[in-house]
DNA sequence: TATAATAATGTAAGCGTTTTCAGAAAGCGT
DNA sequence: ACGCTTTCTGAAAACGCTTACATTATTATA
């Protein structure tokens, strides 16, 4: 490779502005008062040299990263950039880089071991979305002290580490209540997310009290595997069409999946919301965009995000940690659930 | 904060494994062979003390920093993951960590200068996506040897820097091509993205080419502003339909602004493609959909991550730099342009 | 005016690795 | 048994910063 060791370091703007390398620190940091005028003869120099401080030796000086981690077990597809959005727009405000992880590969990838950790001395804290991290790990870190911020996933009672999660249960009571209340559905389908998954659990929840404060009776057959994404979800309504399972209406776990439902839905010629009903959750972008527009659950990803980040940096400044914080969820009606489209939206 | 510097390091487990520190290194790294029985006793102390390397410390010393960047002026929407999920898998496999910046904030943020510059001495290389970095400094970092890929854009031609571009302009010739031959349309209609982006010029030119090669004569009037989202592609149609533009079909920049056309178009009574053909670009996720499912350009995006960072790999290890790769397209045909639904696809 | 307090700067000791260099041990041909 | 490689290992010097502490210059106080 061509050489490029040539670039300054604190040393050399030092000897060019004529004082010690601790004070181009200090002006650097702000860490200490510096005369301006001494200071005005450092910035000078950093501009011509093109100073640019090493990351590495800062940290290792510090010992503090101002790097913060996400912990992903995969890149989801709509869900995935307002999350990030929100993640980013925060940790670059605290002033924080972002290193991203998504731990799923690592499993079954051709690297035996990850090479590096990103937790402890790499990060100054960490951002853990469900099933990125085992329980063991999560513990682990937990008891050295490590901040850490989970989110869509609540702490293990025991840990009462700061958690960022959705109302779950309440959302899905909401857009289940509404199903059976205003078109009276009474063979309501729902499909699960991952197994595992918090979310798709706490939904279940709601589904099942909504189901029960209603008197509308429990069929175990009408659960189903959604996994949180399109294909897994398609499938399932496809081998239901074929066995002649008979409903009204389809709770998709997440909006990715009720893009799937509606899909194998179509393709079978049924009608929807005439024929069957669908409703879903997160109000990703993709959701308006179906056909027909999607009821949902709208839950504020991109704030996730950023309540999220805002907390792990509290932690990290040192600042007593949180409960788990739950964001509201708001029932978003559009078309899929059968009600009539709003009025007064032409131009 | 409480306490947490009680980590061991590499003096730890040297003399817990009765070794130099030296020795520790070379199993850790592998970068000179140590007696078996030695490293295993290494092993054991790293095991035990659960040892892990400060990245800092590595970096510092060893002058690599085994991180690459991702800057990209923001976290668009649907474009946005699959490009993300290219990268960071291939990032993985070949043992880089992932630092992403968004730029677009720096400019207007509260935070007066970004502290660290993403570049040089933090990352060993750069994927650096269309508008997120001015041209002086990409030319800075170029004459100092620093390894960088351009995604979505070329590189100015005095440069030669590898580059990983989309076959815009034969793509957007194609699904213009379809558009006038397949429909007859003859006034078409084109939404550009963001001013200063390059797809979005070489998209247009495709357009203008393929109307002059069937003797379309072109009409200004119908250039119109989609921004490559969208709100800004509703809002130009909405102001088009108030005006009393008349168009027969739609080329939009990429999907999401596509995404934007169908909403307004639809609300405003429009029938698709009946009255208006809409075509976009990308074969985003959201893409198949729409209301109709989207004709489209099918661009490779995750291909497109993953082999901007492969070559940005091999300049990180000093190979030669290669000229620019393009990727190829393929016009996906669905309902939006008029075309029948495919046979076949009930289950 | 002498002296204590205060403010600005410099000195130097780390931070935890990698890596160069040199030394010790072991193998081998003669 | 002798030197000559060939392996393996250790000592110690970087790497480029931050920061505790010492020093000097300045001002306030008696």
């Amino acid at each position: 490779m061509a050489e490029r060791r040539n670039s300054s370091t604190i040393t050399d703007v030092a000897r060019r502005a004529g004082v010690s390398i601790a004070t181009v620190s200090r002006v650097l940091n702000g860490s200490t008062p510096v005369i301006d005028e001494t200071a005005d003869r450092v910035r000078v120099a950093i501009e011509e040299l093109h100073f640019k401080p090493r990351a590495a030796a800062r940290i290792l000086a510090s010992r503090r990263t101002e790097t913060l981690g996400l912990l992903l077990p995969e890149i989801g597809e709509s869900f995935f950039a307002p999350l990030l959005r929100g993640i980013e727009t925060e940790a670059r405000i605290a002033g924080f880089d972002l290193l991203i992880h998504a731990t799923s590969h690592i499993a079954h990838a051709s690297s035996p071991t990850p090479r590096r950790s990103l937790a402890e001395h790499n990060t100054d804290g960490l951002v853990v979305f469900t099933q990125s991290l085992d329980l063991e790990e999560i513990e682990r870190l937990h008891n050295i002290n490590f901040p850490l911020v989970l989110i869509y996933q609540n702490s293990p009672s025991s840990l009462r580490i700061p958690a960022v999660v959705i109302k779950n249960k309440s959302g899905a009571r909401k857009v289940v209540d509404h199903l059976i209340e205003v078109h009276g559905c009474n063979r309501i389908a729902f499909l699960r997310g991952p197994i595992g998954n918090e979310d798709s659990e706490q939904r279940e929840q709601g589904y099942r009290e909504s189901l029960k404060h209603h008197g509308v009776p429990f069929d175990s057959t009408l659960i189903g595997i959604g996994g949180f994404n399109q294909e897994e979800a398609q499938g399932t309504i496809n081998n239901w069409l074929k066995a002649g399972l008979v409903f009204d209406a389809v709770f998709s776990g997440d909006d990715d999946a009720a893009a799937g439902v509606l899909l194998a839905l179509r393709s079978a010629g049924k009608r929807i919301p005439q024929d069957v009903k669908v409703v879903g959750f997160d109000d990703s972008p993709v959701s308006q965009f179906l056909t027909p527009p999607l009821t949902t659950v709208r839950a504020p990803i991109e704030q996730v995000g950023r309540e999220a980040v805002r907390q792990l940096v509290r932690l990290i400044r040192g600042e007593q940690a949180q409960g788990p914080t739950l964001m509201r969820t708001d029932l978003i009606v559009r078309e899929s659930c059968g009600c009539p489209l709003p009025a007064g939206k032409g131009s």
